[in-house]
DNA sequence: ATGGTCGCAAGGCGA
């Protein structure tokens, strides 16, 4: 089973990439970030044409999660539990069955910035929120695949100038302690399983040449549970991606299990 | 360097 995730920054923007890449890279599961688009707006049936599921919570103009997938997909959740408040549309979780069941959870954890702020307190309480919702799942003992636009930068390594993140919400060290303390949960970051070195990313900036000068940093990240990472088989960065017609600022990184 | 470049949607916000 290979599960994507992949934030495209518009599905309006992306309506031939996104096809483009589903194509050559065959994903059975793909969840998608920065839709910017409400459900009733989303293209669904280009996707069915090309086999896939279409699962939407979107919102007008901005975030938006959706997940795609060419296995049969059950028991859909919609939004981040914790905050009945919360009108941003963030998360979406679904079970896809292959040979095994795997709860997939896509999500968009929010910028944060300015840092500090009322934005960056949103984004930590959030992340709190999640916590709470991984250890839920974790309970149920179902293989877990956390996929999505992270918007952190673990580790100094993930960043090709480090320095100039320090005091920006995707590096501060109140985000990447919040971070830990998730994979401290027991999750297993499935690109360092594979890749231990520097020089990896997943986005780099429309602006001031970022993607010419590999001005790069990886924020999309797949955590695996126990029972995920006991089936990982693969794992890359489609890293191409970035340099094809219009593309996304993010590219697709994606994860290969024995289910 | 308070710039720079995109997307959504139709002005300014978000990233």
């Amino acid at each position: 089973m290979k599960i994507a995730t992949f934030n495209i920054n518009g599905i309006k923007a992306r309506i031939e990439a996104l096809p483009r890449w589903l194509a050559e890279a065959t994903p059975d599961v793909v969840c998608l970030q920065e839709i910017k688009s409400q459900d009733d707006g989303f293209p669904a049936q280009m996707f069915r044409d090309m086999g896939y599921e279409v699962q939407t919570h979107g919102q007008k103009a901005f975030n938006g999660v959706a997940l795609l997938s060419r296995l049969p997909m059950t028991d859909v959740v919609r939004g981040l539990p914790g905050d009945d408040d919360d009108v941003q549309a963030r998360w979406i979780e679904a079970t896809v069955t292959g040979a095994r069941a795997v709860r997939v959870c896509g999500l968009y954890l929010p910028n944060g910035n300015p840092a500090p702020g009322p934005k960056y307190d949103y984004k930590l309480a959030w992340m709190a929120r999640m916590q709470a919702r991984v250890k839920t799942l974790l309970a149920g003992e179902m293989p877990l695949v956390f996929a999505g636009d992270y918007n952190v930068i673990p580790q100094a390594m993930d960043a090709a100038k480090p320095g100039g993140w320090m005091t920006d919400a995707l590096y501060l060290p109140d985000t990447r302690a919040a971070y830990r303390r998730l994979v401290n949960l027991g999750l297993t970051d499935a690109f360092r399983v594979r890749e231990p070195g520097a020089g990896h990313y997943s986005f780099w900036d429309y602006q001031a040449g970022a993607w010419e000068r590999n001005n790069g940093i990886r924020i999309d990240h797949l955590l695996l549970s126990p029972q995920a990472a006991d089936l990982l088989s693969n794992v890359a960065i489609d890293r191409a991606v970035r340099g094809g017609d219009k593309p996304s600022d993010h590219v697709p990184v994606w994860v290969t299990l024995d289910a």
